[in-house]
DNA sequence: TAGACGTAGA
DNA sequence: TCTACGTCTA
């Protein structure tokens, strides 16, 4: 178990395949197809500049969306998840700039979904399955719930990869 | 890569050596020398009261002491390493109850050293250490930097295992 | 130094 | 629900 340290990649990762399930974020990391232990969004310098190369879309932010071939992605930061601190309105920075660039580099963005399984014992565990490349289409800022302002990211599938809809039964 | 989650062993694990190395507390969990992520201490039912069958040594904690053969160790809890509540007297519950109760019991204790190591790339990274079986031979109260109350927990290391010394240059 | 769609166990 | 001697990148 050795952390891949090599460079990032942008686009298909050699030896992973669409439809691929993993079941920690550490195994993504190892095989080097989103490095970030937990952050949604990695991304990397691409011709000077910053553009994503992964997110993981684990389906926990209000207003995120999925469908077979477009998914709606909430931006990070604005200290959603945290509980001790107020939310803030999100800054372009970051991986949401990265996906912002990604745009008008129209660079592949890799996806990772995660699914929430029962297992067994009853405990609640999360696989991950790699989904292919999409690209970033558009962008746009809405208010959250908490009345903070959160940017909003429309993601297409790339035609032409096998079909992922059996397997996570949306 | 998959978490061991059959029962919890004390004292020696089947296929685990004294001098093993670990890079990762996911791999003590695989494993199953230390079940928990990151709490310090691991307990389990013993003859139905609560003991502790293995603790992290990463030598964090003010006031922990690391001689060849004798460990003094903090308890958990007070929120020492939380940054945002304010410290607290550590409670007799959880893995300090069940270090408490280790003494009486006589049950022994798995021990692994964290070593921070700073690799070629310059970057702090701690590796584990199996360091063999311990018993607990006392528990008393000090007053922490912060003015609360933290117990500390003598272990000696039981005679007639191998030696750790050379690899642990201590 | 702090942030991040983490994990398991009590 | 919350804690816990995590682990990585910026």
């Amino acid at each position: 178990m050795e952390v891949n340290t090599g460079k990032k990649i942008l686009g298909e990762v050699p030896g992973v395949e669409v439809g691929d399930e993993f079941q920690y974020r550490a195994e993504l990391a190892i095989v080097g197809i989103h490095r970030p232990y937990q952050a949604g969004i990695d991304s990397m310098k691409h011709k000077g500049i910053s553009v994503a190369n992964s997110i993981v879309d684990a389906g926990v932010y209000a207003g995120d969306k999925h469908n077979a071939d477009v998914i709606i992605y909430s931006g990070q930061g604005g200290n959603i998840v945290e509980k001790n601190k107020p939310p803030e309105d999100q800054k372009l920075k970051k991986g949401n700039l990265a996906l912002k660039n990604s745009i008008s580099a129209k660079t592949p963005v890799r996806v990772i979904r995660g699914r929430k399984e029962t297992k067994p014992s009853s405990k609640l565990v999360t696989t991950y399955v790699y989904d292919g490349l999409y690209t970033v289409d558009r962008y746009w800022q809405e208010t959250g719930p908490h009345g903070k302002l959160v940017y909003m990211f429309e993601l297409r599938r790339i035609p032409g990869q096998p079909k992922l809809s059996k397997k996570l039964n949306i």
